[in-house]
DNA sequence: ATGGCACTCATCTTAAGGAT
DNA sequence: ATCCTTAAGATGAGTGCCAT
């Protein structure tokens, strides 16, 4: 599956819908028009279900619930980013912390959309991410005060996590979760060799010297700094 | 065509922990 | 003490993509 050009062309735009909620697909499909107008609407209920449909198909955007049924935690976003790579994935949850909208855009979602949002937000949203951005909902005031400043170190060691590629930030946030190496080469469906090269560039380009020195450091991160988008796009909040 | 980069893989070394 | 297993980390090589 590849994706196809935005809404711009003449033909239409395929959209997919993975959630096991018929009533937030139907609200989704009204979201969607707006933004797409005459798009064609592609259903799964559960992860087996969107990856089969996803298979040899072309679709513009993916909407995922991050709760679909089959997937547990990320693992359904990771094995779409894996088979389709060049497919825009928003994810939507019920859950609005902030940190998990982080983790879905470190997992390669292009978007993180709370289920509480407005239709306006979200058609907004969706707008944002068709157009080549990132978006992420708004902090909550109480939320970006607990979360405090960040030391220079902390931003020097973020500024170093933003030059990890795409693949790279998955393992760290696997890392992160203390997952070890057989574990993340089984999810990312590589072999073990591979994430120990990519914990291996991970360390050098965080410049730590070990594994734990690089966990203790991102989990840090994750809870006090900012949200780092990848260079290519800008985000929204 | 070429070079740079990311990704993948195989192989080797080292260290830690458990069993004998 | 020795052996075995497991996991982590380093290194070199191959492949594919993309910009120049």
């Amino acid at each position: 599956m590849t994706s196809a050009s935005p809404s711009a062309g003449a033909e239409k735009a395929r959209v997919l819908i993975a959630d096991d909620h018929p009533l937030f697909r139907t609200a989704m499909h009204n979201v969607i028009d707006a933004v797409y107008h005459d798009a064609e609407f592609i259903e799964a209920s559960d992860l087996d279900e969107m990856m089969s449909l996803a298979a040899g198909a072309e679709f513009d955007l993916v909407v995922l619930d991050l709760n679909i049924p089959g997937a547990t935690g990320f693992c359904g976003l990771v094995q779409l980013r894996n088979e389709f790579p060049n497919v825009p994935v928003v994810v939507v949850s019920a859950d609005e912390g902030a940190d998990v909208a982080h983790d879905a855009i470190t997992y390669g979602a292009v978007g993180y959309i709370p289920k509480s949002l407005t239709m306006d937000a979200m058609v907004k949203a969706l707008n944002h991410v068709i157009g080549g951005g990132v978006y992420l909902p708004p902090t909550d005031a109480k939320d970006g005060k607990r979360k405090g400043a960040l030391s220079e170190k902390d931003l020097r060691f973020a500024e170093r996590v933003e030059s990890l590629s795409t693949q790279q930030r998955v393992v760290l946030q696997m890392l992160v979760e203390g997952r070890p190496n057989k574990q993340i080469a089984y999810l990312l469906d590589v072999t073990e060799s591979t994430v120990k090269a990519h914990v291996s560039a991970i360390l050098r380009k965080l410049d730590v010297q070990s594994r734990t020195q690089a966990v203790i450091c991102a989990g840090k991160l994750s809870l006090q700094a900012p949200h780092h988008a990848p260079p290519e796009r800008s985000v929204r909040h």
